[in-house]
RNA sequence: AGGGGUAUAGCUCAGCUGGUAGAGCGACGGUCUCCAAAACCGUAGGUCGCGGGUUCGAACCCUGCUGCCCCUG
């Protein structure tokens, strides 16, 4: 496995990404321990604070080890983004030898390698008011409000597309098509870094799947969402959590810890089906490496 | 053993007085330039437990068998 990265100068940053339960974090430790690199968080969840264990974070031996940034830095009920994530990691990349960076975000990987529209945050009021707008009127209502080329290009099925264009329009002022046609340049482009996307069987996934979240149980997913249910909140950015909802309810009384296991398990290999996906799609120029044996 | 109920897609179930079947979930495929572990779109599954019978025609009616559930003994 470590063949694979002899050969990268210490001024590119590695990315590695794959799907969840692939071993992604194992290999870039190794990695990491192997040329000295710090390791960044790539993945849109474990950001959050309240889910060390759930969201399968480094451990903090693991930590110790090797210096790690962006992982679990954020507050559960704090919102982020594919542009907060960016911001972050800019300052991060210069740094060397240049870091690894790990996870399974395919969004923020091409937001790093293909750039993101430079769109201002939207503040919290506004996220509210769409909110409540979409729940009252119902996404019809804030799509007659978009102009027509933001229109065309968004799925317009999709009340997340369309909450997010109008949220940007009430924000800026300006249409999201036209801050989309000023997209800046990559912060990372692919040819200056060291792209590397796990692939893993199907099956052989499906089992790790399963395998790992009894193993998140037993290294206290439990006492997790013990601990935040008290706090719980569905609409919290944390909550979003693959496993978090389920453990909630059992916490709660309200469904058998068999039940939550499975349903867990089964919204983890969907998740893991959108990644491959993505990766299949949008990482096709990547080193694939296969991680099925 | 007797009485009653039930048997429809992988799972849970719909299916009006008979006109050869649908939903949710799951599975599978895809989309996605900032909530992305999100949101969305699409596709495929059923000799309606098995055998007889009635009928122009049966998932639906009659009958035998089998499995499961409940009650009684």
């Amino acid at each position: 496995m470590l063949t694979y990265i002899e050969d990268i100068g210490d001024n590119v940053p590695i990315l590695l990404a794959g799907p969840t339960a692939s071993g992604k974090s194992d290999i870039a430790l190794r990695w990491a321990a192997a040329q000295g690199r710090a390791i960044v968080n790539a993945d849109a969840l474990q950001v959050y604070a309240c889910w060390r264990v759930l969201s399968a974070r480094p451990s903090l031996e693991d930590e110790k080890q090797t210096s790690h940034h962006l992982y679990g830095h954020v507050g559960a009920t704090t919102a982020y983004s594919a542009g907060h994530w960016l911001r972050e990691v800019a300052p991060l990349l210069s740094v060397r030898p240049a870091p690894i960076l790990v996870g399974g975000t395919g969004l923020y990987f091409r937001a790093l390698t293909e750039g993101l529209a430079d769109i201002p945050p939207v503040p919290a009021e506004v996220r509210a008011e769409a909110d409540a707008r979409m729940a009252a009127e119902g996404r019809e209502a804030l799509m007659a409000e978009l102009d027509a080329a933001t229109a065309a290009r968004i799925d317009t099925q999709n009340p997340m597309r369309v909450q997010r264009a109008w949220e940007v329009q009430r924000t800026t002022g300006r249409p999201l098509s036209a801050w989309q046609d000023d997209t800046p340049e990559p912060l990372l482009s692919l040819s200056r870094a060291a792209p590397f996307v796990l692939d893993a069987d199907k099956s052989w996934l499906n089992a790790r799947i399963e395998a790992r979240f009894d193993l998140m149980m037993a290294q206290g997913a439990l006492e997790e969402a013990r601990a935040l249910e008290p706090d719980w909140d569905p609409a919290a950015p944390a909550a979003k959590a693959i496993g978090a909802p389920e453990l909630i309810a059992h916490v709660r009384g309200e469904i058998p810890l068999e039940q939550a296991r499975a349903q867990a398990v089964i919204a983890t290999r969907q998740y893991a089906k959108r990644q491959r996906t993505w990766f299949r799609a949008r990482m096709r120029d990547w080193t694939w490496i296969s991680v099925t044996t």
